[in-house]
DNA sequence: GCACTAATCCTGACAGTGACTAGATAGAGG
DNA sequence: CCTCTATCTAGTCACTGTCAGGATTAGTGC
């Protein structure tokens, strides 16, 4: 009665809690990494019951699911982000898209870890499924660009697709587990040298 | 009294538990993935109780630490397999190696992605470190072997060596996520077929 | 053969986890 | 004002890893 949802401590019901508890978890899912994740210490942090995050995602898989999904809308939007601040050219824009995939891995490795490399979300979840078709189609798009034509009609071209998806995962991959840095000197180099190697490694996939 | 080791049941003293619990940990890591990994279901299947294991391994990241460190060598070993049987000239085996990260990806998937997107395992242990990096100083010198001389004296040799170890490792990930049959219809190839096809990717890195 | 020591293994307990249930609370529509 | 429904809390269960204490066995010196 003396507390409502605008001036004191907390009201009973939250309001927006959904939000509030994706943001909560993308916070401990960075903090403790995808091995330690836990459905209490996300409700804590939101400051809420260990029950009430059941009720928006059933399970501890929905909840990832939907972290997944979030994180498909924010790796697209990364890539495009790269992709805006380079030049029109299709090989330039196809390294960029590249880089942004590069970008969402190293800002967001627990995330990225979760859509790639996990079992826990359920794939076949249709927003989930609609995103991450969406970032396959990019790619197939960026592809298709620099070689003006459909890489679906050509199973050739598919293969520059894979190629250039291999490579640029792999770094990803291998970048946050550290295994990279010191055997290309990444360290010794300010961003735009960083960005022409990645970009010349990347580039290689489509035969340069 | 009535029972020894070899005539009844078990005896109190197993003789080699350590080696039990690693076979027993490899079938409990590939049937339930590296996700639903649990000490005590090792320690089950091993016909012991769920105390056992820490005397042999203090932790469960020691456990780990020891279960990637076996991975390694077999993964190596797998590697070398696929170059016995490939053909002499560098190129062919460079990609013969590829092809063995690949067959040791897709037959133990837990395992490899414990050993290169967990964080459990403790990478400062000096076994695990070494075989780490016997497995890195093995793709250094296929690729030195392809040039004829040695990448560490050479930074532009040296991104061939990661552009091959991106290029493997993603195509490696991606096929045990499952996001990469479909795209290059391997469903649809003989094995050969698929080599040749993997092989193509791999070699791309440098350069063709 | 015998005792002593160290290694091995078991049992029981603890806090933390996800999932489930019943109940308390608050907002919306009549 | 009253009811309905969504939201959230609190308590419980089985499971997890870790730890401490005790039981069993193997190995060693005598």
């Amino acid at each position: 009665m003396a507390r409502n949802q605008s001036t004191d401590k907390k009201a009973y019901h939250h309001g927006d809690l959904r939000a509030e508890l994706l943001r909560a978890a993308e916070a401990v899912l960075e903090e403790n990494g995808i091995e330690a994740f836990s459905l209490r210490a996300v409700a804590k942090r939101a400051g809420v019951s260990h029950g009430a995050p059941a009720h928006h995602f059933t399970d501890v898989n929905g909840f990832l699911t939907a972290l997944a999904t979030i994180g498909y809308e924010r790796f697209i939007e990364t890539q495009n982000a790269r992709q805006r601040s380079a030049d029109a050219d299709p090989r330039a824009q196809l390294a960029a898209s590249g880089l942004g995939y590069i970008d969402f891995a190293l800002e967001s490795p627990a995330l990225f870890q979760l859509m790639f490399s996990s079992q826990k979300p359920d794939k076949s979840d249709k927003s989930l499924a609609a995103v991450a078709d969406a970032a396959f189609d990019k790619l197939v798009q960026d592809i298709g660009n620099v070689h003006n034509s459909n890489p679906r009609e050509n199973p050739a071209m598919m293969r520059d697709v894979m190629a250039a998806w291999a490579i640029v995962h792999g770094l990803a991959d291998l970048m946050i587990a550290g295994r990279t840095v010191r055997a290309l000197q990444l360290g010794d180099m300010n961003d735009s040298e960083r960005d022409d190697v990645l970009s010349d490694l990347i580039l290689r996939s489509i035969g340069k």
